[in-house]
DNA sequence: CCAGTTTGTGCAGTAGCTGTACAAACTTAG
DNA sequence: CTAAGTTTGTACAGCTACTGCACAAACTGG
């Protein structure tokens, strides 16, 4: 179909191996050999390094889909059964989850258990301890999700506000209980990955995404394939952006911040069910969804101002990143499949150049978009250099 | 000194030059081999590549600074005499500016010219001829910067309002009078381009760059090495972020953008003075900055309340952009320097995520980093694949 | 003058391709 | 059922952009 000039990994076979997992593990040969532009001899080559290393195999009467008028059929390329894996796993508020994850995004097994205490011990005994549980021959890593920013260089996990830790060595504290490569990112830019590479932004030559989790209110960049990480790691935390001056306070210290107006606690505080113990928050956000969808004028009101608070946010942040697509994940998703009319007012026109098409908005295809992210994370090092990963893993 | 990792090319004979650019021109060889991070036989492959093609020559008693106690010292690398230039040029308000620069960023000339009218094709016509005239053999193209964002893909101005263009097919009408690769750029991305490699921004990871020009405020971001232009190019256009909803209206339809507030616009109205031509406004800004030097209360608070609005503006973005250094270009340069602590306040633990050390402001280094920005636009084909464009233009 | 150090160079070897030629596997026309 | 036409996999030669090694060159200090 279109050029592949979206994005580049490293060498032919990190695109190669790129390209596979996108297009979830299964992929004629044919296609992957437009895709990157190479001819088929070089396929042939890339082809047989990988088969060698035991990453992918080939079906010769695989792809009889058939789409052509003639011809011999192209042979199907898949992930191996027994290709390496890579361990996925999200640090929640109040549960955690575990995943093993292969290449092209699937998920082999999966626990999930919550957390009693808001304890740091207890969440990362019951981290390391599901970690170990999930973890089989022929594991490239693991890569943990954690709502909160973390530093790129070292894994420091510097405000987990809602967590109540103030800034935590986690990786460092991991690395204690887990004698296994780990890689650490904040929940919303792992889902923008996720969502980018197998969702609703495939495609997108600069994406921004926008969540809200348990608590609070993530964003991130996706451009030109790449995370928009900044210096630190710290780049689009969208939450404190004031989207309405004579708002709510916000704990960090200014008023009416994106964060406090539509996440859990702006929808709650509109709809006017402000008591609620932290964990009970899912269940009252789901509550006045339904009473909004049943006809509750209060919630319904709550989403509309929620919605249109979004909307305000939305559009100062389209200026700076020029993105040519939006993707909401999380509760922020289905606000905008129930408001969608108030939202795209304020979007619509709200960029100041307005050369044509509007930006299409759009909610999370995944449903497990910040878990699978993680995975994206753990297997960029075998996107980056396979061989080098492949061959070090048999060492 | 620190490891080189900072932007890579895509093959090393690019990253060689863009080394040797980036280092004036000159450099040692084992400097070189040292941050392109390769064996000293790869460097004499390189090099010889280069020197066949008359882009380097080499002076084997050069370099005698002598840091070393001891063993051969390292030959000198530099831009041939009559190694390829390019032509940068810079269309203001009222005035057009043309240069040829070399590798290095040597400006080797330059000429400037005054704009009497207003109109299109007159600024055309001049920018043109002015090109031309400093058109010389082996000049690889031109680098136009344009006080308007500019879309990627074609070269479209969207929005020089300042010009009183409401969007022009820029690259289209010059290229009709100019025979040769012409390559365009918003001013603002350019400059910090600029800044970026041969200025204040040297050895940023993500430097966040924001200037003034006559009228308006751009911005751009230049990450890892690489400008961040967004899906159409348009990104980081920060001149209407809100700064002030009560303040003056702006021609967007908003209220105190950070460009009708912080801009010379802002400072002349603060001051008091709004009458006049627009041609005249450098003039009254350098009356505003004098008087405000020598005392004058009005003038002060004038350039106190843009400095304010400028820290605001700027604590908005470095959660977003994430930069470990800022730099300010134009007039801002100059407000900063004068009024460093009204900044800083409002920068300073604004970034809500204060891990330790405060991030860098600096004004800029370059008077002329808009014109030397266009010279790298039309240098980066070089940067790009150095091979492919010396030998397309022995053809 | 000699050891010690850093640097340029020649040469063999390798990885990662490209291009060409050809055989294989299909479709449709006759 | 065969022949022509089409798309696809593969073998093989060749090339580019390196890496590694051995060695010579150019300095310093003793």
């Amino acid at each position: 179909m279109g050029p592949p000039a979206q994005e580049r990994a490293r060498d032919s076979l990190g695109s190669l191996v790129l390209q596979l997992h996108t297009l979830g593990g299964v992929a004629s040969r044919a296609e992957l050999t437009e895709r990157l532009g190479c001819g088929r001899s070089a396929m042939g080559y890339l082809l047989g390094e990988l088969r060698s290393r035991g990453l992918v195999s080939i079906d010769p009467a695989g792809g009889r889909t058939s789409s052509a008028d003639g011809g011999r059929p192209s042979h199907s390329v898949l992930v191996a059964d027994d290709a390496p894996t890579v361990v996925a796993a999200q640090l929640g508020v109040d549960s955690v989850t575990v995943a093993r994850v292969g290449l092209g995004g699937k998920v082999h097994a999966r626990v999930e258990r919550s957390l009693r205490t808001r304890d740091t011990t207890d969440a990362l005994d019951t981290l390391s301890e599901l970690i170990t549980e999930l973890t089989a021959p022929k594991v490239l890593g693991v890569g943990l999700a954690v709502p909160s920013p973390v530093r790129r260089t070292d894994g420091y996990a510097a405000a987990a506000l809602h967590l109540g830790w103030r800034g935590v060595p986690l990786r460092e504290l991991l690395l204690e209980r887990l004698p296994l490569p780990l890689a650490l990112g904040n929940d919303a830019n792992l889902a923008a990955m996720a969502e980018y590479r197998h969702g609703a932004g495939k495609g997108a030559t600069q994406l921004l995404y926008l969540m809200t989790g348990h608590v609070g209110l993530g964003g991130a960049v996706v451009s030109e394939g790449r995370l928009f990480l900044g210096a630190r790691g710290y780049a689009m935390e969208p939450g404190h952006l004031t989207v309405d001056p004579a708002g709510a306070p916000c704990p960090c210290g200014s008023t009416g911040c994106l964060e406090v107006e539509a996440d859990h606690r702006g929808l709650l505080r509109a709809a006017g069910r402000t008591d609620h113990a932290l964990h009970d928050v899912p269940e009252a956000v789901e509550e006045v969804f339904k009473e909004a969808v049943a006809g509750d004028p209060r919630c319904g009101a709550a989403l509309d101002q929620a919605a249109r608070h979004l909307g305000n946010g939305l559009a100062s942040l389209i200026n700076l990143a020029d993105a040519d697509r939006i993707v909401l994940g999380g509760t922020l998703g289905r606000l905008y499949s129930l408001r969608s009319r108030l939202v795209d007012e304020r979007v619509t026109g709200r960029s100041f150049l307005n050369d044509g098409g509007e930006i299409p908005v759009l909610p999370g295809a995944l449903p497990d978009s910040v878990l699978l992210g993680a995975a994206e994370l753990a297997l960029q090092p075998l996107l980056d250099d396979p061989k080098r990963v492949l061959d070090g893993l048999a060492r």
